[in-house]
DNA sequence: CAAGCAGGCATTGCATGCAATCCTGCCAGC
DNA sequence: GCTGGCAGGATTGCATGCAATGCCTGCTTG
């Protein structure tokens, strides 16, 4: 049973890291509030183990930015403020730019192949109006691009400032309008990368990521910041 | 006894915490050379402790890239190509240079009056030809430009790659050329800083890290790759 | 009535023990 | 002589138990 999303290291293999992946999972889709406190003892009995891989997951997501550990005192989901927020958008557009300038000059054909492919099926679904299938290509083109770079530091450091925004970043495409938008500058950051116009597509790509930044903040919701336990 | 350095989340407190630090601290300096086994006992009576906060600190040091997990078979030093150096190098050099850009725009009038000072001093140091004096202000004339940025995601980042590099970058310094040479670089950002000059300053810290990166590997040294274990 | 404090409770941090896995060296068979 | 397989030892992975720390409740006191 392969994973879909990338895998942090030493991802398969133990316990311990299998139930760091299943706590992100949560994490990402909102099962687990920021702010929320996570007790040992309870996620044990949840994933039937006992607190030692347990601790040690939490050890782990804890370096990952994902929770945060106070000595002592437990590890809550980590609290987010917009100013966070923004700091973590901030970063990764700057990432995904580097990506997308490197990708110009060094994406294979087939690469660059696959990536006209998906623009051109991204524009089905736009014209669908499939707002979740467009919210899981435009995922995948992003990917694509960051592969592109062809450094598997970048395209890590990229995965984990994302997997810390993940459950922040839906219904960016609630308005078909935003959606429209994305998909034309998604041509624009395309049209450089295959003309390997390198400056081009840093410039189009940040872009593109601050009007994105800019769709997500204005979904902001109600932090409902529970105070830690 | 404050740490030098940015401390990784939830540094102080606890034994793991304090043994993540030691551990990621001799890797830094190299008594531990990458490719190196380690063993839970080995590592459990040299710091006194028994194999639970070992294991703790071995799971966050290998989610910060600093050594590889391999299930059911231990820990070792992150091994390192040259293309993975290459890589890191790389990933860094687009950080700074975010940061630098960043940096132009946000940084206080205490900071840039800072930074004038350091590199002023530097110059002293430069002169008198003191290459570990220079290594120490370089890093530090860095660091306040990375802190410039004024996005803690984007210091983190940078940071943690940092330190999966800061073993190899010993000696880059080696010849007083290139001390000048980075001197004069540094003129150069630092001018495009205090001018709020963001694209220049953004140029120059490309051009400058690209430089370093030359630099650093012509040092490579014999990768001594003992076969783990 | 508010502030401070002591005791009990819940939770974390660490040590130890056992089961599972892997590596090493040896031996039989080809 | 070489390859495949098998025991023995070593090492990791996880469970459990105990000590330490922090929180919360209820009481006392100014």
């Amino acid at each position: 049973m392969p994973r879909s999303t990338s895998l942090p290291p030493a991802s398969r293999g133990s316990r311990a890291s299998e139930i760091c992946q299943l706590i992100a999972d949560a994490i990402a889709l909102g099962e687990l509030a920021p702010g929320q406190h996570l007790e040992e003892v309870a996620l044990a009995t949840r994933f039937g183990v006992s607190r030692t891989p347990i601790r040690e997951a939490l050890r782990q997501l804890g370096s990952m930015g994902l929770i945060e550990m106070r000595p002592n005192r437990g590890a809550v989901v980590a609290a987010m403020t917009p100013e966070m927020l923004d700091h973590l958008f901030e970063a990764i557009g700057e990432l995904e730019a580097s990506c997308a300038r490197h990708a110009a000059a060094r994406m294979s054909e087939a690469e660059r192949e696959a990536l006209r492919a998906l623009h051109a099926h991204s524009r089905e679904v736009m014209q669908r109006n499939d707002v979740p299938a467009y919210d899981r290509i435009n995922l995948e083109l992003h990917a694509l691009i960051i592969r592109g770079s062809h450094n598997p530091v970048l395209i890590e450091t990229v995965s984990a400032l994302h997997s810390r925004v993940s459950s922040f970043r839906r219904a960016q495409f609630r308005s078909a309008e935003r959606m429209a938008e994305s998909y034309a500058e998604h041509a624009v950051i395309i049209e450089a990368l295959l003309a390997r116009d390198a400056l081009g597509a840093w410039r189009e790509m940040r872009h593109h990521l601050l009007a994105a930044r800019q769709a997500s903040s204005q979904v902001a919701p109600v932090w409902a910041h529970t105070p830690e336990r």
